[in-house]
DNA sequence: TGCCAGGATGATG
DNA sequence: CATCATCATGGC
């Protein structure tokens, strides 16, 4: 990965296959929205920024290399060699197909706490709608970062709302989920920290004991907040889509199956006519 | 309008 | 262990 100071920020220049486009929308998360100028603009760690693509790179505005190295390599992995993956990948045809289609995709290292949370929302619910939730539980209880631009609030400030609060917001049934949740890691009941680090067995189990965490939700806050990239959110929809070719799973895809289906998701998700008798 | 959404829970066979 | 109604809400 090349990195260059420019007047107005940090600019990535070798990592013009990474698509802001298909990154930051592509069902991970749930903040990121580009502006008037088609610039993306979202908040990591209690920073907002703007993220410019153009043809040959991508430009975070407004950091320093600090900043880069803090905040943002991490969050987009940029340690990890997604050519080299892609091409393992590609032994299986229809995760090649999704590759090609979306082959600017790269699963982001979301905060823990965030992630927690924003997958509680998700389940049984509509990518558009869990927006909406996140944008206003960010606006009533986050800090303004700038003008209506709002911080991802902390479990401590959301563990003193009640549920009715989070069900005013849109939140459903989940209201409750959310609350218990939150009280659970301001608490120090859950140490969301410390399982990034512990044995992905014992991560899970604890997960599943969260009151509204299933398998799902649990995979996906494994994979998206700790990086467990090995962990599928979908891994009985992936087996089926691997089995409808007939084809084995590759060693690799079973090594990043994280990665692995947030190409296909997306793929699915243009394509669903590819995917009938496969999607349930 | 009814169906669906990155599901989980609790009750019941 | 498997099935199933139920949960709250908005997008389509």
């Amino acid at each position: 990965m090349k990195t260059e100071k420019t007047h107005d920020g940090i600019k990535i220049t070798d990592i013009s296959k990474l698509s802001l486009a298909q990154t930051l929308d592509c069902g991970q998360c749930f903040r990121w929205k580009p502006d008037e100028n088609g610039n993306w603009c979202g908040v990591v760690k209690g920073v907002y920024r703007k993220i410019r693509q153009d043809e040959d790179g991508i430009t975070i505005l407004g950091i320093d290399e600090d900043e880069f190295e803090k905040i943002w390599f991490d969050y987009f992995d940029f340690g990890r060699d997604y050519d080299s993956l892609k091409a393992d990948f590609s032994a299986n045809e229809m995760i090649k197909n999704a590759c090609e289609f979306s082959p600017g995709i790269r699963v982001l290292r979301q905060e823990p706490w965030e992630a927690f949370i924003t997958f509680i929302i998700s389940q049984n619910n509509n990518i558009s709608r869990i927006k909406g939730i996140v944008e206003r539980i960010c606006t009533a209880f986050g800090e303004e970062l700038a003008e209506g631009v709002y911080s991802f609030p902390t479990a401590e400030r959301l563990a003193q709302e009640p549920a009715e609060s989070f069900a005013k917001l849109g939140c459903g049934y989940r209201a409750e989920y959310i609350s218990s949740a939150a009280k659970e890691v301001s608490e120090g009941e859950l140490d969301l920290e410390y399982l990034m680090n512990a044995p992905l067995g014992e991560a899970r189990e604890r997960l599943l004991k969260v009151h509204g965490v299933g398998p799902k939700v649990a995979d996906c806050v494994l994979l998206y907040g700790l990086g467990r990239v090995e962990r599928c959110p979908a891994d009985v929809w992936m087996k089926r889509v691997i089995a409808a070719l007939g084809g084995e799973m590759p060693q690799c895809v079973t090594d990043y199956a994280g990665i692995a289906q947030q190409f296909l998701f997306h793929y699915a998700r243009n394509f669903p006519e590819k995917f009938v008798g496969i999607n349930k």
